[in-house]
DNA sequence: GGCGATTGTGCGCGTACGTGCACAACGGCT
DNA sequence: AGCCGTTGTGCACGTACGCGCACAATCGCC
């Protein structure tokens, strides 16, 4: 499942939470962190901090992946606008 | 690439912006935020905010796959166990 | 209809975030 | 040797984090 932001990252958790029938209390218990937090964080917060996101993630089983995106397009064009730029 | 913490985002994130051809200063200025965290983010800050991960990631032209572990053990110890504790 | 579980949210607290600036160290290149 | 680009890091500031508590709303189930 692909996450680009805070809200779909927030939603796929509660998708997965629920799917292995944890309420926020369990889930937040697991991960040791608080449930206000997850409740936080499961509406989309986009400040939370990423060492408690591995926290649920991994309470989750679950893990997250950092790949490229399919069209090199951007990553290119970085590159390319990187060398013009000096 | 998996990333199960803050610091292999951070390494990831280096390597990433090295093969990309750009300097701190150069990924900082691209996804809006300032060379200061970004430092620490590659350093492997577990407090950093998520959105302005997803700022770096997608600037690097990469993007965060959420994905159950190959071992479906830990899930399914979950699952179990939260039947088991209700 | 009533009850327990679950969830969202406001408040207050202590703490540390992220930012900008500045400087030092290091390395490569001419 | 001198210079410039890059990176790490200390400091100070304003802000908001994460937490715990508590209450209201909602939902499902008996």
């Amino acid at each position: 499942m692909r996450v680009s932001n805070a809200r779909d990252l927030g939603l796929y958790v509660r998708d997965r939470r629920r799917a292995a029938g944890l309420s926020q209390a369990d889930l937040a218990t697991r991960a040791t962190v608080s449930r206000r937090w997850l409740s936080d964080l499961e509406s989309g917060k986009p400040t939370a901090e990423i060492g408690l996101v591995f926290k649920i993630v991994g309470a989750l089983g679950l893990y997250l992946d950092c790949r490229p995106e399919p069209t090199p397009a951007v990553d290119l064009d970085a590159y390319l606008d990187s060398l013009g730029g000096q």
